[in-house]
RNA sequence: UGGGGUAUAGCCAAGCGGUAAGGCAUCGGACUCUGACUCCGACAUUCGGUGGUUCGAAUCCAUCUACCCCAGCCA
């Protein structure tokens, strides 16, 4: 019995892997000619201070799968060089949603921690090599002689120190002898450069904070500027994948990997982070989401965190096959929302048992069903899967339909249920309307319904043919379930988009930040107390997906499902070109 | 107005001098005991604009335009 629930089918082979984009493409050239000895080595570098998102999800599928699909690795590496932002519990959810999602770093899990002896090291020769200084200048100070994009920066009045005073500066900051932002530590390049990121730019700060992995040992840590590259390096990476801000990084990041690194060097490569519609992703956005209790957590299911898709009933093949599906490109763009769910509707399609579910339930009599009586009827689990088998369902005399699929007055079109009419009740019978009772109010209380018995499912006269066919559940094997229903976060194809005109902005606009909050689609959660399933349902292990019959995909809530209460989550709705139909009208 | 990028259909996106892939969306139609799925069909005489090179240009050259990113001791 508890086998529908298990019946999960066949992962689909994803047989696209012959993607063709820009860095697939640069990776053949280099494995052409030879680069690296024919090595191909990337890494995903998530900082430990926020949930994986949907965007992290494309950089996780590029890299990890370019590894896949070029017979290289790909390292899993925490950029933790900022204590005052990270946390291990960051540390392990990232991990589980990497795991999740069905990629593996095997034994290569690395922290930018880990190298901060031999980043210090390659600071120290940096130095000697008169190629860093430690600059005393404020933070106010360094931001005016950075200069301005079109005007150049002036030198630091401490950018000649001699290498031994660098040394032994150097040294002391590490040693806990500064406060804070008493000193850094600069790479001295060019202060008149176009690029402002060749500006001197800092290496090394003075923080006074205790590391989540490396506790009080340091209280100087490196910028991501000067670590990523060198960890890069370290870990032997061929073929670094970033995204389109770190643009013009690139030639600091050659800078140090010039100074400091002989043998392969390892290459920056940018794409265009991905951006969905009716979606928010910056992280300092979800955070907000968050901690001002708009969702539940970071893994509301109507988050667009991998901990909320799965918690909604995502399935990571599916999130997998829309990475793979929108592309790798270097121009800006937002993805239609409505490809995600084709993606999670054509996995689900194939593997979700169906199953009978009222949400929105009025009671049917079927007057010529003798009372007290019962029958047991066969109903397939997947159509799509014959494997999945099938299971019993129980019919009797009163029964639950959707209050939605009956109307009094219909339009031509409407092929449900209405007085005089016929529908087929799915593996039952056909019935037909012949009384609607309602109470003082005028609302329907019950529909009274004669069956035909010559045409049950699978009988002798189940061929005659009736317009439509409904989900319904006995009234005696019903059982009550919740029922949540999510919808988007927000409405507007582009809630990160600002309101207000950019011509008109003042200097003064701090408060635009939270803009989005504005936007929040106030009906992204509707619950549902007194739906009627069917009773197989009460055994549902949570996290099981099934398709509701004419409805959409449900998945049994990770956390607050039970035998005793239970809780399904709309994952997402089937298409309903009845609706849209209804809507054009 | 300095530097770095990007422009191919409503949305993504291939294309790399030989005459515009594919997917999503949309619109028809077939099938259907899910108005689902599936299937069939339609959907860029044109690649941001303008000039040029060439027998031939989305691809090469010139120029213009639009948009994105950069002035953290964040990543």
């Amino acid at each position: 019995m508890i086998n529908i629930i298990l019946c999960w089918g066949v992962t689909k082979i994803d047989t696209s892997n012959t993607s063709s984009n820009f860095i697939h493409n640069i990776i053949r050239e280099d494995l052409k000619m030879n680069k690296y000895g024919g090595r191909v080595h990337t890494r995903f570098p998530p900082e430990p201070n926020g949930y994986l998102h949907i965007g992290h999800a494309k950089s996780i599928c590029l890299n990890f799968g370019t590894a896949e699909e070029f017979g290289g690795l790909c390292n899993l590496r925490f950029d933790d060089t900022n204590p005052s932002q990270e946390d291990t519990e960051f540390v392990e959810a990232i991990k589980e949603d990497i795991r999740w999602l069905g990629f593996s770093w095997g034994d290569r899990l690395y922290y930018a921690s880990d190298y901060f002896d031999q980043l210090y090291e390659f600071a120290v020769q940096l130095i000697k090599k008169g190629k860093a200084y430690v600059c005393d200048l404020t933070p106010e100070q360094i931001r005016e002689y950075r200069g301005t994009l079109t005007q150049p920066g002036k030198e630091s009045p401490y950018r000649n120190r001699s290498i031994e005073e660098n040394l032994d500066l150097f040294e002391r900051m590490k040693n806990g002898e500064f406060p804070n932002g008493a000193k850094v530590l600069r790479a001295k390049i060019d202060m008149a450069s176009p690029n402002l990121n060749m500006r001197d730019p800092v290496i090394y700060r003075i923080m006074h904070e205790p590391h989540h992995r490396t506790g009080n040992k340091w209280c100087i840590y490196p910028m991501y500027d000067f670590a990523h590259p060198l960890s890069d390096a370290i870990e032997n990476i061929t073929h670094s994948i970033c995204t389109l801000e770190f643009e013009d990084h690139r030639p600091l990041y050659d800078w140090f990997i010039d100074n400091l690194i002989t043998g392969d060097k390892p290459k920056q490569y940018e794409f265009a982070r991905l951006n969905l519609t009716k979606t928010v992703t910056s992280k300092r956005k979800l955070r907000k989401l968050v901690e001002k209790g708009y969702v539940s957590g970071w893994d509301d299911p109507r988050m667009p965190t991998l901990a909320g898709y799965r918690r909604r009933g995502y399935t990571p093949e599916s999130i997998r096959d829309f990475c793979n599906r929108i592309g790798v490109a270097k121009a800006n763009s937002t993805v239609d929302i409505a490809l995600l769910e084709h993606c999670l509707r054509e996995d689900l399609n194939a593997k979700a048992p169906r199953v009978m579910a009222v949400l929105d339930p009025v009671k049917v009599v079927i007057t010529n069903y003798p009372e007290g009586q019962t029958e047991k009827l066969e109903a397939e689990n997947n159509p799509e899967n014959p494997a999945a088998g099938h299971r019993q369902i129980l019919f009797s005399r009163n029964l639950f339909i959707e209050r939605e699929d009956f109307m009094e007055d219909p339009p031509k079109n409407y092929f449900r249920l209405s007085p005089g009419k016929e529908v087929r009740l799915k593996h039952a019978y056909i019935i037909k309307c012949e009384q609607v009772i309602k109470d003082e109010e005028g609302k329907i209380v019950e529909i009274h319904c004669t069956y035909d018995p010559d045409t049950k499912s699978g009988g002798p006269a189940a061929g005659r043919k009736v317009k439509g066919t409904l989900h319904w559940v006995s009234e005696a094997e019903a059982i009550n379930a919740e029922v949540r229903l999510y919808d988007y976060l927000f409405l507007d194809d582009e809630p990160e988009a600002s309101t207000y005109c950019e011509v008109e902005l003042e200097p003064d606009q701090e408060e635009d930040e939270d803009d989005f909050l504005s936007k929040l689609n106030p009906n992204s959660l509707k619950i549902l107390k007194n739906c009627k399933v069917e009773s197989i349902l009460r055994d549902a292990l949570p996290g099981s997906k099934f398709q509701f019959l004419r409805q959409g995909y449900f998945c049994a809530d990770l956390k607050d499902h039970s035998p005793q209460n239970p809780v399904f989550n709309r994952i997402v709705g089937l298409k309903d070109s009845w609706a849209k139909a209804k809507q054009k009208k």
